[in-house]
DNA sequence: CGCCCCCTGCTGGCGTCGCCATTGCATG
DNA sequence: CATGCAATGGCGACGCCAGCAGGGGGCG
């Protein structure tokens, strides 16, 4: 993260999944000398004066012995007003990073090169550049094959102690990471991490395609294959091409290597051990899976779940055509074939020339008969899986007045800073002629589930609190009701974006601008909540620059009680409407995540952003509101 | 300086599930 | 023989684990 001169914001860029960056004006990151306190906004000047020295080190009566730097993580604005540091202990923190006394000169040196990216050792094989030696040592080794580590029970061999040490767990079936909440316990705390996000139904990898969501990054990236049509894997023996490695390696067993595994109780020749066990159950006596109605028994619960079907009375499977029904998807499909083969050849190229395709066996059988959204350029292999997407459209478009624009991004995790991350203004791209007039414009605000160390951004919003006096909320906060929740209240910063000056539209005078918060049940659109605030320009907070908060005049307790719900509960859409408000911004651009067209062009508009509660939830309060 | 330990992200691979097509058997 | 029922195999897709590589701090 760049550092900027004092008083300066700089914009940073958030990936939307799409393709479309939205700019975001970070607040400038502050360094602090541990020993004379000094505060610097730039880096290098930070950096130089550590380098050069600061005039308390080495004055061992000036600095506490204790102490020898203080981390110069990056540290937001807001925070640093709000926050008043003790150096008391044995170690130093400041903004996370902690050096032991005895060390901390040469580790604090050490540390340093991570910002002043100064890596002096080369690999001399592939030219990757390392800060420390014993770190290019450790990756020759991956040049060499040297794997000094080796394990006393198999072949394996590491090229580190770590790698080792973890193997080993596998021999000794050591599971020293254990859930609190189950009796799982896995060997390495990467593996608990995920299984955690199964009790908290954590998936943060969530398909911008579908509502699929996986616990870890590599499943969403083989899952969007799916999407994409992508079979990168080709069999070598025929024109097969599969998704999954995986399943390629399957089929090359099946049709390519000859079947190996032969039955002992039968003919069965299996193509591979998996096969044959799985054939074996066959020969059992006592299947695992046994019928509650009969003395059936199988060996898997599919097979079961097929055989149960005797026992009920329903055929939910009908034949569109004639009044047959079966047990049995399959039997159906079998009977459409023979009886109305005809019928359903007809009907297939009726949909062919109307251009529209549908079965899963259509999409199945050519990978390029896919099913594309016409209101945006995704496509899907399935019927429904377009159907699901269509249904992101329209749970946008619910609302009567139609034209919400939907702001959705996700912050990449690779642009994510390491530092608390301070997001003080949304800039979107505008077009004033797309303005949409009152009552008819919305912005929503849609936060992914992909937003990365949530707790960075809680940090933030947190610092923001502390700016906000809690005359905002209520001059008098005796006079609410439900005063206990004012305390969380009171961490919903909401700002109004400053007078906008490349809007001609907005010209003149507002006096008393208003934003509408409505919230909608994600499930079936119901207003949930529905508050008028009014914005009073020119608000008693001080040091705001050209903010201007929302006063508090028209809020209630209950309105904020609906909002600060809404965080708790992890909502991740908010409307805002405005009551025409002429000094607040309009922005209407086509969705980001559904745009591909590049927006670069257009005049840009400032928007704020609450950062609210303990939840990674943002919402967006007074911006991009319709005059 | 160098080793150790820990964490994180990524990749490859195995096991499994569920859907669908096929197959074999029973019945009229 | 035609039809329906039930079981099985193939395949796409997902969950999870082990291993690898790199980064960072602790400490002798």
């Amino acid at each position: 993260m760049n550092a900027t001169s004092e008083g300066e914001s700089f914009p940073g860029s958030v990936q939307i999944p799409g393709g479309t960056t939205v700019l975001v004006e970070l607040t400038p990151d502050i360094h602090i000398c541990g020993i004379c306190k000094q505060q610097f906004n730039n880096l290098d000047a930070f950096v130089a004066h550590k380098q050069s020295g600061c005039p308390l080190t080495g004055s061992s009566g000036a600095a506490p012995s204790t102490v020898q730097f203080v981390s110069e993580e990056t540290v937001p604005a807001a925070q640093t007003q709000a926050t008043t540091r003790t150096i008391t202990s044995e170690t130093q923190t400041i903004t996370g990073c902690q050096f032991k006394t005895a060390y901390g000169m040469k580790d604090m040196e050490r540390h340093l090169k991570i910002h002043t990216g100064d890596k002096p050792h080369k690999c001399e094989v592939c030219g990757k550049c390392f800060s420390r030696k014993d770190k290019l040592k450790t990756h020759m080794r991956c040049h060499t094959g040297v794997k000094p580590y080796k394990c006393k029970t198999c072949d394996y061999a590491a090229a580190d102690s770590s790698s080792l040490n973890k193997h080993l767990r596998i021999h000794s079936d050591e599971r020293p990471f254990k859930c609190q909440i189950c009796p799982y316990a896995s060997r390495n705390s990467s593996q608990l991490t995920v299984h955690l996000r199964s009790h908290t139904g954590d998936a943060p990898f969530q398909c911008w395609l579908c509502s699929a969501k996986f616990k870890i990054s590599s499943d969403l990236k083989r899952h969007m294959r799916v999407h994409s049509g992508e079979k990168p894997f080709k069999c070598e023996f025929c024109n097969v091409r599969c998704t999954m490695k995986g399943n390629l390696k399957s089929h090359i067993r099946i049709k390519h290597s000859g079947n190996n595994f032969k039955c002992p109780h039968c003919d069965f020749l299996g193509d591979s051990k998996a096969t044959l066990r799985k054939h074996s159950r066959v020969h059992q006596s006592e299947h695992p899976e046994k019928c509650s109605e009969c003395s059936y028994s199988c060996p898997s619960k599919a097979a079961l779940r097929v055989h149960e079907r005797i026992h009920c009375t329903d055929r939910p499977f009908k034949c569109q055509y004639c009044s047959f029904d079966s047990k049995q998807p399959s039997n159906l499909s079998k009977h459409v074939k023979k009886f109305h083969a005809d019928v359903v050849k007809t009907e297939a190229l009726d949909r062919k020339d109307s251009g529209r395709q549908s079965s899963r066996q259509v999409a199945k059988l050519d990978a390029k008969k896919t099913f594309h959204c016409d209101m945006c350029e995704a496509s899907f292999m399935r019927e429904d899986s377009l159907r699901s997407h269509k249904r992101q459209h329209s749970e946008y478009h619910e609302n009567k007045n139609s034209d919400v624009t939907v702001l959705q991004f996700q912050i990449d995790p690779s642009k994510q800073p390491a530092a608390p991350l301070a997001v003080g203004h949304l800039q979107v791209p505008l077009q004033p002629s797309q303005v949409p007039p009152f009552s008819e414009g919305r912005v929503k605000i849609i936060v992914g589930h992909q937003v990365p160390q949530a707790n960075t951004i809680i940090q933030a919003a947190a610092a923001a609190v502390n700016i906000v006096p809690p005359a905002l909320v209520a001059q008098n906060p005796e006079e609410l009701p439900g005063n206990s929740r004012l305390q969380i209240l009171r961490q919903v910063n909401l700002i109004a974006p400053p007078q906008p000056s490349g809007c001609p539209s907005e010209a003149g005078a507002m006096t008393q601008p208003a934003v509408l918060l409505t919230a909608h049940d994600q499930a079936d659109g119901a207003t949930l909540h529905q508050t008028l605030i009014p914005a009073t320009p020119g608000s008693p907070q001080e040091g705001s620059g050209n903010q201007t908060f929302i006063t508090s005049s028209g809020i209630t307790c209950t309105d904020f009680e609906g909002l600060n719900a809404l965080i708790q509960e992890g909502t991740t859409e908010v409307t805002v409407v405005s009551d025409g408000g002429q000094n607040i911004a309009v922005a209407t651009t086509a969705p980001p995540i559904f745009s591909s067209s590049s927006q670069q062009e257009l005049p840009k508009q400032t928007y704020s952003i609450i950062q609210g509660g303990a939840h990674p939830a943002l919402l967006c309060p007074a911006d991009s509101i319709p005059d």
